[in-house]
DNA sequence: CTCTCCCGCCACCCG
DNA sequence: CGGGTGGCGGGAGAG
């Protein structure tokens, strides 16, 4: 006892570690690493302890009369290897990762910091209560989210391991390096293992696969979900809580399937997993349940599940008897589930609106199309979002969120005006949304893709950019979705239409987009949009927050962005699939922030001058790569006729917006404009807010098809896409008088969508993240320059080469992005190299 | 208050 | 039987 006390007081009396509790910020970093050291050092590893630090505190303190600390909580310390912490470290490091720690805290430069910014919270419980306190603030709940967890988990491992090497994965190993119960691993590979992620191996043990075979895997739980008829249930579902009226019918599943399917799921074959067999027990429920939930999102039109529908089917499936009392059982599995898919980048949260209320939902945001080939299709028709004017009573809005993430918002800058926050945030979709969305997408079903998910292209951007799948996924591409633009889009529109619509919004906007746009003009936005953003944690939970560190994401995504050689007409297909690539293949490369950063530094500075949104991008492109010299920004050039189509930022965009160049479109160029939506289109990507400040125009443009026609929206811009017309869905485009591109203009010939890219740059983030630009950076708001040009020239690019594989993964470092795009064609190859790509560092740590 | 979801008890099973 | 697994739900953090 004695001891404690005096322990404590000696612990008071130094300075050095209170301290550190004490403060935070930067010096967290070092404290904490600090900390960190000392208690290794001093204790011993504890195993897994995790967090209970209560007792050892007492006790700590007696042994180490200097370092209190308690160790326990860090996570775990662990110290069996110091590479154990490294690789923590290296996984807090990711941006990902801290983006939501942190969230707001900037971007630590230092990754580290984060963690051990967290450990040392954790620590400090030891001591002093009022370091406790300290500490325990924040860390926080969130800190020990199984979101957050299993971000760390998948950072440990390449998201496409090469040629099939297969990583082991001690869970001990993985719970202590991680500092958590094993308990909590065990959620996150039975998830994992529903999606053929792992496989267990053996007892403790189990073997990562990467995401080589989740295509197949998602094609397979596409077609059980479909044969399991889930579209209907989750339409009985839906419409009874619209129309109570009907229940019943709903209920009944497929008839087709019997439960016992559920097992087959997990059989699929898959390649990889060998292990499967051992399910040994039962194969029940996490797994199980977690096919189903993906399930549900491959056979939605909409690719937005509400968590209750979810749980109604499940609990119908699993049980003859409903029982109500399951149902918050169900839920909370499932938001164990959601947290680990939304680590994987493949959902997101999303909230439905409903005359109601909110519910919670969450978006697939993963590949929409598992084809193999690979073209990614953009539908921009997708776009028709609706029109989210008004979305206040009915909110037509429907958001359905866009796919991705989008990275929010003014991630960039904070300051920026435009908020985008609201941006990728959620979406709410209204019911009656729904319905219409419904109809909407049944004939979007007729569309051709394949896996059917229809999900909108953006996602399929997304989802490309981010990695996930390195595997091309193609896009559905054709199909149009609906989609509902992302805020970003929204915003652009917004701008241009400013008038529009936007006003309406609120809310409504449909959420997501809409309220961007609106944000976008206007200040405010609706507090949806803020909600929407905070909503998705996904991403990395924190949706906002991160923006920063989104953008980042984005960015490397983001290169992704696209430029798609445009294929004047449909050679969409083809085309596209290259493009995706390149984006693809951009973001890799990028990857690496600190190029980045400096390209974005240099980038911001020319950029930024300008203010433009540009600047982040574009310069960052341009300068990186290709570009060309030549070009200045903003001005671009020449090819401001061009005009621009807007798209849902991928996934893995936030904030930034996506605009094929309209030039192809049709009008411009005249390009005839392919018959589906294809996309084979060279799009740049921007910021978002950048967007803004151009006006938008709508125009059919790709889908071609219809020509003029198209539809909807045009005006409206931002808001309403109709729908129905969706198909075609109209495009946006943005006046090429904003645009501005900065190189890209300039940019040679050679691939347009080089240049496209170029001029998109997203480097944003880094530029900003050093500040150089800043968010909030005038550029934005600046005009419209930033637009890229893309150039597109008819000339379809393609990048053929392009290919990207992009792994990426999410966990990407910030920077990356702007360039990408460029660059990451030529240098695509290196970047393939380096697998490692996504995680940097983490590889390293992943690597192992 | 509601939404999330952490935490860990304790049962199930395998070896 | 012991220990790995993992269902399950109380209860609390966050909003």
């Amino acid at each position: 006892m004695e001891v404690n006390c005096l322990t404590l007081k000696d612990l008071i009396s130094r300075p050095p570690r209170l301290d550190f509790a004490i403060e935070d910020g930067e010096n967290a970093q070092k404290e904490n690493i600090f900390v960190d050291l000392s208690r290794m050092a001093p204790k011993t590893p504890i195993k897994n302890e995790p967090i209970d630090l209560s007792k050892q505190k007492i006790f700590t303190p007696e042994r180490n009369p200097i370092t209190p600390v308690k160790l326990v909580d860090r996570q775990q310390v662990e110290p069996w290897t110091p590479t154990a912490n490294l690789k923590i470290l290296i996984s807090a490091a990711s941006p990902d990762i801290r983006d939501r720690e942190k969230k707001k805290e900037l971007f630590r430069p230092i990754e580290n910091k984060d963690d051990v910014f967290t450990d040392s919270m954790q620590l400090d419980a030891v001591d002093d209560s009022a370091v406790d306190e300290f500490e325990k603030q924040r860390p926080s709940r969130k800190q020990k989210s199984l979101g957050l967890l299993c971000q760390k988990f998948l950072a440990r491992y390449p998201s496409y391991p090469l040629s099939t090497e297969k990583t082991t994965i001690s869970l001990d190993e993985v719970a202590v390096s991680l500092g958590v119960e094993r308990r909590r691993i065990y959620d996150i590979v039975n998830v994992l293992e529903s999606l053929h992620l792992v496989s267990r191996v053996a007892k403790n043990q189990y073997s990562w696969h990467g995401r080589h075979s989740l295509p197949k895997t998602l094609r397979n739980l596409q077609r059980l979900g479909e044969k399991q008829k889930y579209e209907e249930q989750m339409a009985h579902l839906q419409q009874k809580e619209l129309n109570p009226i009907d229940h019943k019918s709903g209920e009944r599943r497929r008839d087709g399937c019997p439960d016992s399917q559920d097992p087959q799921l997990l059989d699929f074959p898959e390649p990889d997993c060998p292990s499967s067999s051992a399910n040994s027990r039962k194969d029940k429920s996490l797994k199980i349940m977690s096919q189903k939930f993906v399930m549900l999102f491959l056979v939605s039109k909409t690719k937005i599940v509400t968590l209750d529908v979810a749980a109604k089917i499940l609990i119908e499936e699993s049980q003859d008897i409903p029982d109500h009392s399951k149902f918050k059982t169900k839920v909370r599995r499932l938001y164990d589930i959601a947290n680990v898919l939304t680590s994987l980048m493949l959902i997101k949260k999303v909230h439905v609106t409903e005359d109601r209320g909110r519910k919670p939902a969450f978006k697939w945001i993963g590949p929409v199309d598992f084809s193999s080939t690979g073209v990614y299709s953009l539908e921009i028709g997708s776009l028709a979002a609706v029109s989210r004017q008004k979305m206040e009573d009915n909110s037509e809005t429907v958001a359905f969120a866009s796919q991705n993430m989008m990275p929010l918002p003014s991630s960039l800058d904070p300051a920026a005006p435009l908020p985008s926050p609201s941006v990728d945030s959620e979406y709410r979709v209204s019911p009656l949304c729904h319905q219409v969305l419904s109809a909407a997408q049944t004939d979007l079903k007729a569309l051709p893709a394949q896996n059917g998910l229809n999900g909108q292209g953006g996602i399929s951007l997304a989802s490309m950019a981010l990695d996930v799948e390195h595997q091309p996924q193609p896009l559905a591409a054709a199909q149009p979705l609906l989609y509902v633009p992302p805020a970003p889009l929204f915003m652009l529109c917004g701008g241009l239409q400013e008038g529009l619509s936007p006003g309406s919004g609120s809310g409504s906007g449909s959420v997501g987009g809409g309220s961007e746009v609106t944000a976008a003009e206007q200040p405010p936005m609706p507090s949806g949009q803020k909600r929407l953003s905070k909503e998705r944690r996904l991403q990395e939970e924190e949706e906002e927050e991160p923006a920063t560190k989104r953008q980042c994401r984005d960015h490397e995504d983001g290169p992704l962005s696209l430029v798609m050689p445009k294929k004047p007409s449909d050679s969409a297909d083809i085309a596209s699939p290259k493009t995706s690539e390149n984006r693809a293949s951009a973001p890799h490369e990028d990857t690496h922030m600190n190029g980045q950063l400096s390209a974005a530094k240099a980038v911001s500075g020319k950029a930024t001058t300008n203010g433009f949104v540009s600047s982040e991008w574009g310069n960052p492109c341009s300068n990186t790569e290709i570009e060309k010299p030549s070009e200045e920004n903003e001005s671009t050039k020449g090819p401001s006729p061009l005009q621009y189509l807007y798209v849902q930022p991928p996934a893995g965009l936030n904030g930034l917006s996506v605009l094929l160049p309209s030039s192809q479109s049709p009008h411009a160029v005249g390009l005839p404009v392919g018959p589906l939506p294809s996309l084979s289109i060279q799009y740049m990507v921007l910021p978002s807010p950048t967007l803004s400040g151009f006006p938008v125009l709508c125009s059919p443009t790709m889908p071609g098809p219809v020509s003029s026609a198209p539809s909807p929206l045009p005006n409206v811009g931002p808001v309403n896409f109709g729908l129905p017309g969706l198909g075609s869905t109209a495009h946006l485009l943005i006046g090429p008088a904003a645009m501005v591109n900065p190189k890209s203009s300039t940019l040679p010939s050679t691939d347009p969508q080089l240049q496209g890219p170029c001029s998109l740059h997203l480097s944003p983030v880094m530029s900003r993240s050093h500040g150089s630009v800043q968010p909030g950076s005038p550029a934005y708001g600046s005009l419209p320059a930033a637009t890229v040009k893309l150039q597109q020239s008819p000339v379809p690019v393609t990048p053929k080469s392009i290919r990207c594989t992009h792994q990426e993964t999410f966990f990407k470092t910030p920077g990356s992005l702007g360039d990408p795009v460029l660059r990451r064609k030529e240098r695509n190859q290196s970047r393939s190299s380096s697998s490692a790509q996504r995680r940097l560092e983490i590889s390293s740590g992943g690597t192992d």
